[in-house]
RNA sequence: GGCGAUAUAGCCAAGUGGUAAGGCACGAGUCUGCAAAACUCUGAUCCCCGGUUCGAAUCCGGGUGUCGCCUCCA
């Protein structure tokens, strides 16, 4: 079945073909490492792992990279203010390169939490300084770089066209701006390319135009170049990419081989928090690892994004990410009845199911109606395995993990029962057998005082914490 | 000030010309000593006004609200 995306170039879906054969070459801009990834980040790699699952689901195969920024990203995307990962380092009093390490590591163990697939190709900027070099020597050869006293910068009015993703108008200037425009500028939106390196500054090469690093946007262009060449498939990020990063990506490289580096370029929205935006000043920045102290796994907060598709603003409560760790439980125990059911269910049926799913995945990775899909499986009234193998297949695109189903489960229901407690809950066992129902609810009562609640199944009793 | 997006049941949201998917919550029922869980059932004519059309949540015009970007940010 025909795949479908939308191309923020040409602000339209459109059929997906390939370059190359079967192989699908793509690119995302990864992470700053200079502080934790939030759950906003982590949409937009929820976003690039469903798409992933999806164009493998159909049968291609991926090259994909993603780079690690570990220098060159400045303060301002529009390359002003000071290196983040210096000031990181500053500030917690270490080298720039274990700030890189230290969150590093930790942006990938969010993502395994997430059950997010691995690019084939993980870059690190600081591994490529060579080739951004070359990046920028071939820019300034070919005419569009000019020295200033802090850098090297590009000059976008030697482009045919410079705004090609965005609507921002470079001709009227920046009217009621918050910035001051850097004098040595040519034209108000040049950018950095390459930057000179302050004197206390840690990161720094040798380069024709003294100790200096990379600008940030260069890092993609370079490594995007080596390893997928210079025209690939796909080119991803979130959308606060398009008026900046990737408008300065394309220049580059338009720069450097006249080419715009990717086919289609998809973005994902942003995630609002309580009807508005993330600001560290709001408070209301969170990471995985909040969400987890409040109850909420991480494949909850995935199965919370596929509520709304990756184009549209998604707002973030804690309401609604409670209701998807409901939702994803009760997913995980429909699949094991499923599993263990043993009655029939026509072919025809399961078939359809699935042609509507891959209908829905297909079509720009429409995931609630997806999940709409997904959920009227779940409810099929007959227990069978049929279904539950389809949603093991359908898991292939969802990455939620379902083959571990029963693991997650328990994992939920085991706590650490303490020998107070242990003798309550006998004391409660007894008086049940007894029919003594006063001095049962009285004792549910105290262990509710104590912090537990205890609810009575056929197999026995089971606590939960408050 | 400039650019753009959006407005669908309590909440999160699909649907883009033929009479409103799904999840969560609420309520009712089954079950249970009771409660919980589980299971079943139940809800909206789609911001307002006008227009196009046999027919509009879906197209056009106007209004109102909200949000985002232009400044850090995926």
């Amino acid at each position: 079945m025909q795949v479908k995306l939308y191309n923020t170039l040409t602000k339209q879906k459109s059929d997906f073909v390939p370059l190359q054969g079967n192989e699908v070459r793509m690119y995302s801009c990864g992470p700053t490492v200079y502080s934790y990834a939030h759950i906003g980040n982590f949409r937009t790699y929820v976003f690039v792992d469903t798409l992933r699952r999806m164009l493998e689901y159909n049968g291609y195969t991926l090259k994909h990279v993603m780079n690690i920024t570990d220098v060159g990203h400045l303060e301002s995307d529009a390359d002003e203010g000071e290196d983040k990962m210096e000031k990181a380092a500053r500030k917690e009093n270490k080298d720039p390169y274990e700030i890189a390490k230290f969150y590093t590591e930790a942006f990938f163990k969010d993502m395994d939490s997430l059950h997010i697939e691995r690019p084939e190709i993980i870059a690190k900027a600081t591994d490529h300084i060579g080739e951004m070099l070359e990046f920028a020597k071939k820019i300034v050869e070919n005419g569009y770089g000019y020295e200033t006293s802090k850098g090297i910068y590009f000059d976008i009015s030697k482009l045919d066209k410079y705004p090609v993703l965005s609507n921002r108008n470079v001709e009227e200037q920046i009217a009621g701006a918050r910035v001051e425009v850097d004098p040595e500028k040519r034209n108000p939106y040049d950018f950095a390319i390459w930057i000179k390196a302050p004197e206390n500054h840690i990161m720094k090469w040798d380069s024709p135009w003294g100790l200096s690093y990379p600008g940030w946007h260069l890092e993609c262009s370079a490594m995007s170049q080596k390893y997928l060449g210079e025209v690939f498939d796909i080119h991803t990020g979130g959308v606060d990419h398009i008026p900046t990063h990737h408008e300065n990506e394309i220049a580059q490289s338009k720069g450097a081989c006249g080419k715009i580096p990717a086919k289609i370029w998809m973005h994902g929205e942003f995630l609002l928090v309580d009807g508005g935006k993330m600001s560290k000043s709001l408070g209301n920045v969170y990471t995985i690892t909040n969400l987890q102290e409040k109850g909420i796994e991480p494949l909850a907060y995935k199965l919370f994004c596929y509520t709304a598709h990756y184009r549209t603003k998604l707002n973030f409560t804690f309401e609604g990410a409670m209701a998807s760790q409901k939702a994803l439980n009760r997913l995980r125990e429909s699949f094991l009845k499923h599993q263990a059911g043993n009655e029939e269910i026509e072919d025809s049926k399961i078939a359809e199911y699935k042609e509507r799913f891959l209908t829905a995945i297909n079509d720009d990775l429409n995931m609630p109606l997806a999940m709409g899909v997904v959920w009227e499986a779940v409810r099929e009234e007959k227990k069978s395995p049929k279904i539950a193998e389809l949603l093991r297949d359908c898991d292939k695109v969802l990455g939620l993990d379902l083959a571990n189903a029963e693991r997650y489960l328990q994992a939920q229901t085991q706590i650490e029962i303490p020998e107070e407690i242990l003798e309550l809950l006998e004391k409660r066992k007894k008086a049940r057998e007894d029919k003594n129902w006063e001095l049962s609810d009285q004792l549910r009562d105290e262990l509710r005082e104590k912090g537990y609640i205890v609810k009575d199944t056929k197999e026995g009793m089971t606590l939960e914490k408050v």
